[in-house]
RNA sequence: UGGGGAUUGGUCUAGUGGUAGGACAACAGACUCUGGAUCUGUAAGCCGAGGUUCGAAUCCUCGAUCCCCAGCCA
């Protein structure tokens, strides 16, 4: 194959999910491919679950097939309702289409029931009173086997009449449970008598206080797979081992078989996945919800402005596999950054500002500079702003005493404002500490647009906001959560948070034209990276930007 | 002598017996009214040891390392 485009290996290439389903679709196993994005909805939707939702919607949608939205909700304890409209409302942002309904695995309470009578009367589950200390005991470990339960023999009718008063609530909590009957001796754990049903009464978000007794994950994962005919069934490698569970239980019940294929979770740098801890983060307030820009949550990333599509093609250039990876954060940024260039409006804004006084430029001049909306596209036309005798520029930009290689200000030496003029710093003002408090400089008058006349090059160009003809806004910049470079998830306590994970700049000038800002838009503030509004604490009188990411910057990576 | 999975540059990934390729990151340069964008180039890899073969990342054998499983969580 000859390579000249450089997505080809992106885009011929199929991974070995996509080969299993060509191969299946070629002998004709199956008319039309049915797969399904199953999240519980104990928290929210993250980038791992938006990785493993684009897999199987992609999957669907690429051979005509469908893809169904299932809430796993077999846990009333974890679950909440405000998860579910939150998953929803971040699958529609993603632009995902689970058609107009939602399935939840609580739909199937009553065939579930009715799959656990099946295996009573085929002697193949029993009621067991073991408690749950027993239970671990009797289980065995990992290297030692496991030994029968006294209750495993009972009798067919006996445990038809415990299990109908599990169902009316006779019985404790934790009390008794059902098992499946499999092999105590299995060197999987899974198949050593799983518990299939558990005491709880409490209330259930959709079925309220109608059941006392659940059906665990393991009963009702894979056989809600098979009522809605989901042909693959994909799920990550942690649940290989439950494979042969789910099929025994296909075999014995004797329905429709779903195939199960596992590939590798999505891990990213800089943060965690695990849904433990990110709700921790949130109840802990180490975080602002759950939706905070920090988080690797779909709101929070929306919130700090990373756009879905950068995020699909993001899950997109990860690709599926079975190792354990950790994507380098990196890339999502790339992905980011390569979106935002194409679309984001230029302004300027200055972060931590110093005044500029140009002495020769007229005091009460105020003169309108054309400036382009986006340079990446010509469609996008400009705007005025707003020039006068005094400005803000980025502390970052003069230098008293300069290092090599520096293209901005400094005593002596002229640089370009942008779309205005070019300037020549030619005194400063300092404090009683010596520190620089005011820049003065003098204009060429012959420079506006910001050419010179006499065909000069002036190598730095800087961003400035005019002093009074301007606005502020309060902006937030942001780091990775976890500063940590090896994280491990498994000593989940003692993850470092990064104490500068978020760092708040106020009163920062930004160009007049943003006080219209819209939260819609994302913003490039020149040279200093894209910003969104935030869509929770601007007020009318008091603007907050995120910034979503930095430009790249290779003078900042010179210097350091 | 528990079971299951995995191992290709720093990171992610392609490869299916015939020149180890791509992306991100890094580095160097060109260009530039954003030190942005864009373009060009550089460095960097098959877990190890044997074997089969004209030829092995790929097949075989043995070993190493890492991950998952002992919830009435999912």
């Amino acid at each position: 194959m000859n390579n000249t485009n450089k997505d080809d290996n992106l885009e011929n290439t199929e991974d070995f999910i996509r080969e299993i389903i060509s191969k299946d679709l070629l002998e004709g196993k199956y008319n039309q491919i049915i797969t399904r994005f199953p999240p519980e909805p104990n928290g929210y939707m993250h980038i791992g679950h938006a990785k493993s939702a684009f897999v199987n919607f992609s999957l669907a949608s690429e051979n005509n097939g469908k893809c169904n939205l299932r809430f796993d909700d077999t846990n009333p304890s974890k679950e909440e309702e405000e998860f579910i409209h939150a998953f929803e409302k971040d699958l529609k942002w993603l632009g995902f289409d689970y058609g107009h309904k939602a399935y939840y695995s609580s739909d199937y309470f009553n065939q579930l029931y009715s799959y656990a009578i099946k295996l009573i009367k085929l002697g193949l589950a029993y009621v067991c009173d073991l408690s749950q200390d027993e239970i671990r005991e009797y289980r065995g470990t990992l290297t030692s086997k496991g030994k029968n339960s006294p209750f495993r023999d009972r009798a067919v009718e006996e445990n038809l009449d415990l299990f109908d008063q599990m169902k009316k609530g006779r019985f404790e909590n934790g009390s008794r449970v059902l098992r499946a009957k499999i092999d105590m001796s299995s060197g999987n754990l899974n198949l050593r008598d799983p518990v299939i049903y558990r005491i709880m009464k409490i209330k259930h978000h959709r079925t309220d206080y109608k059941w006392c007794i659940y059906p665990t994950y393991d009963f009702a994962h894979g056989q809600s797979d098979s009522l809605e005919k989901i042909t693959h069934s994909i799920c990550t490698v942690e649940f290989e081992d439950h494979r042969p569970l789910y099929n025994w239980f296909i075999d014995k019940l004797d329905i429709y078989p779903s195939k199960q294929i596992e590939f590798a979770r999505l891990n990213l740098s800089g943060t965690v996945m695990s849904k433990r801890k990110l709700s921790e983060l949130v109840v802990s307030n180490k975080v602002n919800g759950w939706d905070d820009p920090r988080m690797p949550t779909i709101s929070g990333m929306r919130r700090r402005g990373y756009p879905s599509e950068a995020i699909l093609d993001f899950c997109k250039r990860t690709s599926i596999t079975k190792r354990k990876n950790v994507v380098d954060l990196s890339l999502l940024e790339h992905c980011v950054r390569e979106n935002l260039n194409k679309s984001a409006y230029r302004v300027m804004a200055v972060l931590n500002p110093i005044k500029v006084v140009i002495k020769n430029y007229p005091d009460d001049l105020v003169e309108e500079i054309d400036a382009l909306n986006n340079p990446e596209d010509l469609s996008a036309h400009s705007r005025k702003v707003p020039f006068s005798k005094e400005i803000y520029i980025e502390r970052d930009d003069f230098a008293e005493i300069p290092p090599p290689k520096f293209y901005r200000l400094t005593i002596g030496k002229e640089v370009r404002l942008r779309y205005a003029y070019i300037i020549k710093c030619v005194d400063v003002i300092k404090n009683e500490r010596g520190e620089v408090i005011e820049i003065h400089c003098e204009y060429d008058p012959n420079s506006r647009g910001g050419k010179s006349a006499d065909g000069r090059k002036v190598k730095g160009t800087i961003h400035w906001v005019s002093a009074l003809q301007s606005s502020t806004a309060e902006i937030r910049i942001y780091d990775k959560l976890i500063s940590e470079e090896v994280i491990d998830e498994n000593d989940i306590d003692n993850i470092q948070l990064n104490p500068n994970s978020i760092k708040v700049l106020k009163n920062c000038p930004i160009e007049i034209s943003l006080s219209k800002a819209s939260e819609e838009v994302h913003y490039q503030f020149e040279r200093l990276g894209y910003f969104i509004l935030d869509s929770k604490d601007t007020k009318l009188e008091h603007l907050v930007f995120n910034r979503t990411v930095s430009l790249r910057d290779s003078w900042n990576k010179q210097k350091t």
